[in-house]
DNA sequence: CGTTGGATTGGCT
DNA sequence: GCCAATCCAACGC
């Protein structure tokens, strides 16, 4: 087993998105379905986001879309894009603010099989890196926005073993065009299940 | 109501 | 490296 089984409580979500992300590399991401079987990935890269920055979807206010994000922390935060695509995102910050922290890669560790079938691929590498690969190998989608990772039960983060900063690598974030001053990626140095999405040049 | 483009991916050149 | 796929939220008239 990797690390610790406890789940991680309110309190950790309860934080400013920049220091939650590079937090929740090493954790674990879980779900149980309905059919029994446990889902389970090592999250390696994240991605921060927050009401006062123009790439983030709270940046124009409340609106139905992002109703979760403004919500209390703790929450799965789901959106739609590219008319195909599903992303989740972990709320953070008090109630009202509109933060939260995208995933967007892990380490597959267990319903391999389950997750390969959803992905149409068994390389393990393509089943969960990607914000869109890992949710659907998850089997995320519109019926989980809103989703509690601290009380639900189909969705949790485990404690793991988080990733000393020495280990933690940081960049601009990917396939945004704004905010590009902002390096909020954060990922694990060196590690195989990270992405492949290339961030933009930082402006100069 | 019509338009625009997106926190992506996979397949093809 | 380039681009189509395919829906829909957000915004402007």
């Amino acid at each position: 087993m990797t690390g610790s089984a406890r789940r991680l409580g309110r309190g950790f979500f309860e934080r400013p998105s920049i220091q939650v992300a590079p937090d929740l590399l090493g954790r674990l991401l879980v779900r149980r379905t309905p059919e029994g079987l446990r889902l389970v990935g090592r999250i390696v890269e994240t991605e921060a986001y927050r009401e006062d920055d123009p790439a983030s979807h709270s940046y124009r206010g409340r609106t139905p879309r992002t109703e979760v994000m403004f919500g209390p922390p703790g929450h799965l935060y789901v959106y739609f894009t590219y008319g195909m695509h599903f992303c989740m995102n972990v709320v953070t910050g008090r109630d009202g603010e509109g933060s939260a922290v995208l995933l967007r890669a892990a380490e597959p560790l267990e319903g391999l099989q389950e997750m390969a079938a959803r992905r149409g691929t068994s390389d393990p590498r393509l089943l969960c890196s990607g914000p869109a690969r890992l949710a659907q190998a998850f089997g995320v989608g519109r019926a989980h926005n809103g989703a509690d990772l601290v009380d639900g039960s189909e969705l949790a983060v485990l404690e793991g073993r988080p990733v000393p900063p020495s280990s933690v690598e940081r960049t601009t974030r990917v396939g945004v065009r704004v905010g590009l001053d902002r390096r909020w990626r954060f990922l694990v140095r060196d590690d195989p299940y990270v992405s492949r999405g290339r961030p933009a040049a930082p402006p100069r």
